[in-house]
DNA sequence: TCTGGGGTCCTGATGCTT
DNA sequence: TCTGAAGCATCAGGACCC
């Protein structure tokens, strides 16, 4: 297909990198390249977070368990994920395509809309713009390889980034999207998981053009609003814009047990880990929460959560976590759980720090100062440097041990 | 076969206020 | 003063996305 972008109310860009995680490892060892490669995590109840090419073939696919990919394609190498490593490259794909388009909206480390509405004079046609946004990646990154779709909306550009993988380049003209679309499958349909496509499939909807023939009436009476959604992207109607750097509505930190754990205590012991990571992360993005939400997954699954209001909005490790303990009086008892975690919500900005101390009780401020003082430490000697004496032989790397559930009674001067 | 982590959005239930 | 309706906010859970 083929257009000039002239005739395009907007032109907008989704690039996703080609199993991005995998692409890295094999980019940064020569040895890995050609072969199939798993990264995640090698503990029991570890998933795939990347599988490279050469692994998909085996029928290994992203959050598959790790036990599971490993019977598939027993041949496969399989690396635990360095998270900091995909944030450096990410930051240089995303400022590669920052000198496309200012509206970029990111929407992991690996993927990114950008809306290149306007441009044509200054990079042709919707292929030429395509074409050299996966040359400028490519050369940036010392060969990563992009997957690009451009068309007139965020869905159905996003659709066509993923049509032709990897190293695809795929232009729909707005004009031509509900015709292209019509023969994609119902789970291409943004909001159409496992559940939703198994309902739509038994009312008779198999691909996206049975939805957009469909009776409005009889999507809405099923699904709802989500029914309406359904039938405007069947459509190619998608009025979104994209926005750059959205900002976060909460920020939270879970984590999978390797066994799992009944004991208040332990399960404290959990909240304090993640209380004291969502604090360090509002500090470093400049927020407080207003709201805190404890999560809590028993052995079947179900998942069980429970949410309170703070009486000031906080950044604080301990002051979260107090509120998070206070929540386990509800179902602390209905364990055993396979999973704990916290999340900080209703984010605001952070005034100015002073001002901020004075909000606090007195017993906070203390604790924010020496938060304050431990994130210069972890900063500068890695986030395992410094941990509680209590939680000391817990699932973290090992590190200088300070007794900190004593320190936080204590003046603490930097 | 055995199911991660970090998010967003939506919905129904519930309780409060007017 | 009591009661019901309406509107709104909050909470908990589910589904989904990457």
């Amino acid at each position: 297909m083929s257009a000039t972008s002239s005739t395009w109310p907007r032109v907008i860009v989704h690039a996703d990198m080609d199993a991005f995680y995998a692409a890295v490892e094999q980019l940064d060892d020569p040895s890995l390249r050609g072969r199939p490669l798993l990264v995640g995590s090698t503990s029991r109840r570890g998933v795939v977070l990347t599988a490279s090419y050469e692994a998909r073939g085996s029928g290994v696919g992203s959050a598959m368990p790790m036990l599971r990919a490993r019977r598939l394609c027993p041949q496969a190498l399989v690396v635990p994920p360095r998270f900091e490593r995909y944030q450096e490259v990410s930051r240089v794909v995303m400022s590669t395509f920052g000198a496309f388009s200012p509206r970029v909206e990111p929407l992991s480390l690996d993927e990114a809309f950008l809306d290149m509405s306007g441009s044509e004079r200054l990079f042709g046609t919707p292929e030429s713009v395509g074409a050299r946004i996966k040359a400028a990646v490519r050369e940036a990154t010392g060969g990563l390889t992009v997957s690009v779709g451009v068309s007139g909306t965020r869905y159905v550009a996003k659709v066509a980034s993923g049509y032709r993988k990897p190293d695809g380049l795929t232009i729909v003209p707005p004009e031509e999207a509900i015709a292209w679309l019509a023969p994609q499958p119902v789970s291409s349909l943004w909001g159409a998981g496992p559940k939703a496509v198994v309902r739509l499939q038994a009312l008779g909807f198999t691909t996206i053009g049975d939805v957009a023939r469909a009776e409005p009436s009889k999507l809405e009476e099923s699904f709802g609003a989500l029914g309406r959604r359904f039938m405007a992207l069947a459509n190619g109607v998608d009025a979104r814009d994209v926005v750059a750097s959205p900002r976060a509505r909460s920020i939270s930190s879970e984590r999978t047990l390797s066994t799992d754990i009944s004991a208040r205590a332990d399960i404290e012991a959990q909240l304090r880990l993640s209380a004291d990571a969502v604090a360090r992360r509002l500090r470093h993005a400049g927020r407080v929460a207003r709201g805190v939400r404890v999560k809590v997954k028993r052995t079947d699954f179900r998942i069980v959560t429970r949410q309170a209001v703070l009486s000031e909005g906080t950044d604080v490790g301990a002051v979260l976590f107090t509120c998070a303990a206070a929540l386990l009086d509800g179902v602390g008892d209905a364990g055993p759980f396979r999973l704990v975690g916290l999340a900080a919500y209703d984010l605001d900005p952070c005034v100015a720090p002073a001002e901020q101390l004075d909000l606090v009780a007195p017993a906070g401020t203390r604790a924010r100062r020496l938060e304050t003082t431990l994130d210069a430490v972890a900063d500068r000697f890695g986030s395992g440097a410094v941990q509680r004496a209590g939680d000391l032989g817990r699932d973290r790397g090992a590190g200088l041990a300070v007794n900190l559930d004593f320190l936080a009674d204590e003046e603490v001067d930097g």
